[in-house]
DNA sequence: ACACAGTATTAGGCTGTCCTAAATTGGAGC
DNA sequence: GCTCCAATTTAGGACAGCCTAATACTGTGT
């Protein structure tokens, strides 16, 4: 049965599930419910109807009250979508001026609309890239994606640099803030010293000294310069 | 009760009824149900049920048995829709290796999910034009049109020379065919010889002879050299 | 003046996606 | 092992869009 379900095409609402629960199961783990309800902002009623629904079109694996997996069906599906999110961005930003605390919500809506020549097009335009503009890694055509392992800054230890590879944050507010102090990727970081309450640490980029929390200090995927 | 319908973001379908309704009443003609499903390939019931709700909406009037007819609002919103099409269009032409026969369909999707913020930046990278790559007028933002006049191939007498500047079709292989005739947008027409029926003619362009039907001769719409 | 052909509308249904309110279940803590 | 809370699912409903079949209208030709 979970053969048959191939190439018919996806509609929107299916395409952002896919994404959204393809990022809340890194490892394979299982997403649960009212995850998926939260980052998609609908109510978990909802997701259950429509994950029943995905898991009869071989999409995804859902035990009732223990959350849902992704088949290998849904996962390149998954993967597609995040391929044409990352590269939509790439190359709004290259080409369009866009700046990236902008170019999450265009791209959010673009995903579903261009076909596959277009974001290879794209792709070719910018010289086929390997992240996106906050470091996110772009899964190829292939659907193959290699994560590179980065450290939270919040997990370095006083006294090291580092380099900002990846920025994990979209909300717009959130993203100009952390552009304001210069952690964008590229960017090298000292940690100067660290609070021994709330994950609080000093560091010093650009010549200058901030003090970052708990949630900005995930955000910051670090990795020792020249690391990949 | 007309006013109040502002501003609520329309649907796909909706855009898609809007503008084939504008494409159907060129001078404020009205259009009939049975042309607006035929122009988006749905049934006549779905079209009369669709045009209730935009009457109600303000974006139309309808009047039963009779036809519908824009608002000022619904042309507004039409009008977008145009302007969004033939930029995109154009931008795939210019920037991403788009011929156009086959830019059409990705236009088509995409002018529902572009925000006016990436229309404006495609508008500038192109230097605002005035025409897509089809010689069709693009709506300014403010929503005014110039239409150019023009004159089909099939009118033009024998022996007078004429520039192409409109190809008034979307279909890939029609596109393509008139192409390899090299009856683009700037090309030198002379008619060289009239059938009496079927509204056959022979044409010269860039040193060739051809004969041309009723179908091309009326998607083909010429004006007279250095006309606007 | 009227019948009829063709067009348009109404009636009734289906699917996809969402919601709220009311059960149900699983596991933590006693 | 049992109780209870929080998470989840079921029940029941709404709305946008689409369809087919049945009905109603309009204008034409005689």
């Amino acid at each position: 049965m979970s053969a048959a379900a191939a190439s018919e095409s996806l509609t929107r609402s299916v395409e952002d599930y896919l994404k959204a629960i393809y990022q809340l199961s890194p490892e394979g783990r299982a997403a649960s419910t009212s995850e998926i309800a939260h980052l998609l902002a609908l109510s978990p009623p909802s997701v259950t109807g429509m994950v029943k629904r995905l898991s009869e079109h071989g999409l995804l694996e859902h035990i009732p009250y223990r959350g849902v997996q992704l088949t290998q069906e849904g996962r390149r599906a998954a993967l597609r979508m995040v391929r044409r999110h990352r590269l939509i961005e790439a190359y709004l930003v290259e080409f369009l001026g866009y700046s990236w605390d902008t170019v999450h919500e265009e791209a959010e809506r673009l995903e579903h609309a261009v076909s596959d020549t277009l974001v290879e097009r794209m792709a070719s335009a910018l010289g086929n890239p390997v992240v996106d503009p906050h470091g996110d890694p772009i899964p190829a055509a292939d659907g193959s994606i290699q994560e590179l392992s980065c450290t939270p800054l919040s997990d370095i230890a006083v006294g090291e640099t580092v380099e900002v590879h990846r920025v994990h944050a979209s909300e717009p507010e959130r993203l100009r803030y952390i552009a304001s102090l210069g952690l964008v990727p590229g960017a090298r970081v000292t940690v100067v010293d660290r609070q021994p309450f709330d994950d609080l640490v000093t560091i010093e980029v650009a010549g200058q000294q901030h003090v970052i929390g708990r949630e900005l200090g995930h955000v910051l995927q670090c990795a020792k310069t020249a690391d990949v």
